[in-house]
DNA sequence: GTTCTTGCAAACCCTTTGCACGTCT
DNA sequence: AGACGTGCAAAGGGTTTGCAAGAAC
């Protein structure tokens, strides 16, 4: 079975840290060192995309850790709540993950046509989200922008507005 | 039965021009012009906050205009089309729509802990999006943001990240 | 009269949950 | 041993779909 998640990351996230980072979690809430956690993690580690829990359970099975849907629904939560991971909802149907680290702060545009996912960071926008938050009272933990584009080469992506 | 969509909008939209729209939309497309749709399209212009399918639906019941929700669907599905609605994707499970008109570019702030929604308009955050989009090579079309905060008030608002 | 739209219920997808079994401490 | 986590399958919520009946053209 070939998942179009690669194997080989090219983020420079040490995964020791990140492990010690998940492992201080567990301990500081009173949850359970399990393997299949760990498991999720080590392939959450391995993959410099977005991705859904569906495709990471695929991953999972392809390098022969079998861990049920559940348990990756319930790991991929402690893995947001930890900071690891953070969840994006795309307009698509189903939640998509990516480690925290491995863009921080960045943000995604997307061609209506052709689906192609542009992701950008612009250090503006953080600041902006942060001066509007303040002036309404509130503290800003993170924010999501997503632009919805069309690509300007006609020729691969043309724009119909049906 | 009562809803909490109100029937006296408060927004400065003239029904007029967004029912032309309309049915200039669904002539455009050869649509049919239903009572449902514009039963759907009244009470759309009738509510001034964020709505979902279902609200929607029980709204119109509520009126008198029994209309089924596979309809609801996919009437909302043609305003969003025709750009007389805009659909968001908050984090929790249902789409929600608003009138176009009503705030344009407008974006959303709200508190993890109470759940409070905040919406506020920043002429800079369309700027950015613009260039961002042009420096990808991309047209922008439309954003959408939102910045996930916590109240300051400690009394009303206390944010634990469990 | 033909074609499109509606309404209902069933199907669907993603996600969560109940419960029995297994695993961590 | 006890408590917690897992896996399965079923339930859940929101949305879409198939099909027969009805409305628009």
């Amino acid at each position: 079975m070939e998942t179009h998640l690669g194997s080989a990351p090219k983020h420079n996230i040490d995964p020791e840290i990140i492990r010690n980072t998940f492992a201080d979690y567990l301990k500081r809430k009173g949850y359970r060192n399990t393997q299949e956690r760990y498991f999720v993690l080590d392939s959450v580690l391995s993959i410099d995309k977005h991705f859904n829990a569906d495709e990471l359970y695929l991953y999972l099975l392809q390098r022969g850790d079998k861990v049920s849907r559940a348990t990756i629904y319930s790991t991929l939560d402690l893995l947001t709540k930890c900071n690891i991971l953070v969840k994006h909802r795309f307009q698509g149907d189903s939640a998509h993950f990516e480690l925290a680290g491995r863009m921080p702060n960045h943000d995604h545009m997307m061609c209506n046509e052709c689906g192609r996912i542009v992701e950008f960071r612009e250090k503006e926008i953080e600041d902006i989200c942060d001066a509007v938050s303040k002036k309404h009272g509130l503290k800003m933990m993170k924010h999501s922008l997503q632009i919805f584009a069309v690509c300007d080469d006609p020729g691969t992506c043309t724009y119909n507005q049906m």
